[in-house]
DNA sequence: CCTCGTGATTAACACGCGTTAGTTATATTA
DNA sequence: TAATATAACTAACGCGTGTTAATCACGAGG
């Protein structure tokens, strides 16, 4: 039943050898072809509908031609976040070029070391992506000592991993800055993850940092951690305004969580900006399209997906740069969620 | 450098043979090992870190492992999909309990018959998902002759292949009655894609039917097409708008669509629903929190993905179910993106 | 005329695994 | 006791490719 064309076929049809047929259509120039030969065994590949074996090329060759990109959350967290497509979209642009192919996984918290063993080293792959990686991750010593390249799409400081990421601390710093610039004193912040997602942290340092050098006591009652999705995002603001807390302004460390956000403050009748200011992150399609418009921080995402897919390249041809990060800019995108509280 | 570690190791560090091993590992029921050897070589296994090539594996196993899911796009427009994440999270939660992979491709109109072929034919996977066919696709007969299994995500009338999908005509006649029923009677139309991807006409013919039921002429002006992504919803209503259309109500087949015909609307100050009823497809997740939230079609994309899966893997065990088309339900999400002319 | 390269091609091995057919050693039966 | 069955294991082949080392024809050089 499985009739498969194997490149003896081919051989056999262009009366030639099964090495010939290899070194044509993998045109390799070590060796010396004559052209007609060449031209005898491509067009009785064509005629034959033959494509080389993946497995068996893999199994040879050593390489399978395909890259890995790991998510570290379950799948219901992956349902309902507006970042990870536009992720896609760029690392499958880039991976078309090459003819490569993208492997897509998910690991669960806690089930990290089992999962990187098994991609790794049973060479389901040649390289792989980490996307949004944990500090508590007791899978990342192992992806270190691996043969294979890896790149983290985030930072993990102290691990020797080569890595892309925006300056997180720095953008936060300077979205915070600017509410307090517009006169805001009462900041509230809700993360965009749990704080082991280093993005997360470091976004928090840089809402703490703005605030200490204007000399705004940081007061941890403002703080809440929503975990990537609109609802939490929704439920935080609920939980904020609950307890009664007072504040003028929200930076929020994710625009999918500051939809939900959104939704919470005009339940209650607050409007943004002129009872609330927000600033957002990410800078995801609909944020300019919301009302009002959300402002916010440029994240570069298909760049990012871009430069990691480069890096990782760049490993597997065992030509290491000089600097394990890469950081891309971010820019803050001025719009309608956030007022003046002097001027007014 | 390459220390890797064969299933040799593993036979020679437990004083067995390979084959042994091997059976051991895949615990092979059809030959009788005694308890203890077993144990032996699970116990080497765990000491030597061993994991069985997949390359290899697949070679001689005829079984990647690997199913692949093509998306009939290019990246730009995967890029803003909020439909996308929801599939992959069903996806990637089914594929994880049989520890099988997830390949992700894309294909640009156009190329998609070479695609399919190397796909199918150089064996990279067991199985494979198509997501949004196009009627126009000339790969498509190339699929249905191929010797692996193929689920269409969507429906494709005279095409062999298996396929789940929602009964859109049935579900846009529903949508569009609900208007009707509320008194509307000048309703205007915007696609969620171009109308060779089939989601789009039978939205469009249940559209149509809706109006011919109550006796409403159908007027071409008032039907637009937009491709996937919120720009395009704002830019064809903005059209529908400069060109002083008149009507009361739209359905937009496409939350993310829908979300930039808010925007368009809102900017030249109508409100939803007192100037513009809007009735929307999908059911995102941001739906519900959008204000003012979104009346809409509830896709069960989850159970897409699921039924999807389940329906392939059937397949690939060679199980045929006695129905092409796997039909999942939906319904209308009321909400309060429309209003009553006659009441009012 | 024989050697010696050189351009063109191929035989043969390796990749790591699944699996069939076969081989022992031990227990069962007539 | 000899024949037979059964449990436990293994030798050896095949999967389809990439690649090295070898072969062959053939004209140039001595």
């Amino acid at each position: 039943m499985s009739n498969r064309i194997t490149s003896q076929d081919v051989a056999d049809l262009a009366g030639v050898s099964r090495t010939t047929v290899s070194f044509v259509l993998n045109d390799e120039k070590r060796f010396a072809i004559r052209p007609e030969t060449a031209e005898k065994v491509r067009a009785a590949a064509k005629q034959l509908g033959y494509f080389p074996n993946a497995s068996a090329r893999a199994l040879a060759s050593n390489q399978t031609k395909n890259i890995g990109l790991i998510i570290t959350r379950a799948p219901r967290y992956i349902s309902s976040d507006p970042f990870l497509p536009q992720i896609l979209g760029g690392l499958l642009d880039a991976l078309k070029q090459n003819s490569q192919g993208l492997l897509l996984e998910w690991v669960e918290p806690g089930q990290q070391l089992q999962t990187y063993l098994e991609l790794t080293r049973a060479h389901h792959i040649d390289g792989l992506i980490l996307m949004t990686p944990r500090l508590d991750d007791p899978g990342l010593k192992a992806l270190e000592e691996t043969d294979i390249p890896v790149v983290l799409m985030g930072y993990i400081p102290g691990s020797s991993l080569h890595s892309v990421d925006v300056d997180n601390l720095a953008a936060a710093e300077t979205a915070v800055s600017h509410l307090i610039e517009l006169g805001h004193r009462c900041i509230a912040c809700i993360t965009n993850a749990a704080l082991p997602y280093t993005s997360a942290t470091q976004r928090l340092d840089g809402y703490k940092l703005a605030l200490q050098k204007a000399g705004i006591v940081f007061n941890p009652e403002l703080v809440r951690e929503a975990d990537f999705d609109i609802q939490s995002g929704y439920r935080e603001m609920k939980s904020l305004l609950a307890e009664g807390q007072e504040f003028t302004a929200v930076f929020v460390a994710s625009d999918n969580v500051a939809l939900g956000v959104y939704s919470a403050l005009s339940e209650v009748g607050l409007s943004i900006p002129d009872d609330v200011s927000v600033v957002g992150f990410d800078d995801i399609p609909l944020s300019s399209y919301i009302k009002p418009a959300l402002t916010t921080v440029r994240m570069p995402a298909r760049e990012i997906a871009q430069q990691s897919y480069h890096l990782l390249m760049r490993l597997m041809k065992r030509d290491f740069p000089d600097k394990r990060e890469v950081m891309l800019p971010t820019n803050l995108v001025l719009r309608q969620s956030t007022c003046s509280l002097i001027s007014l």
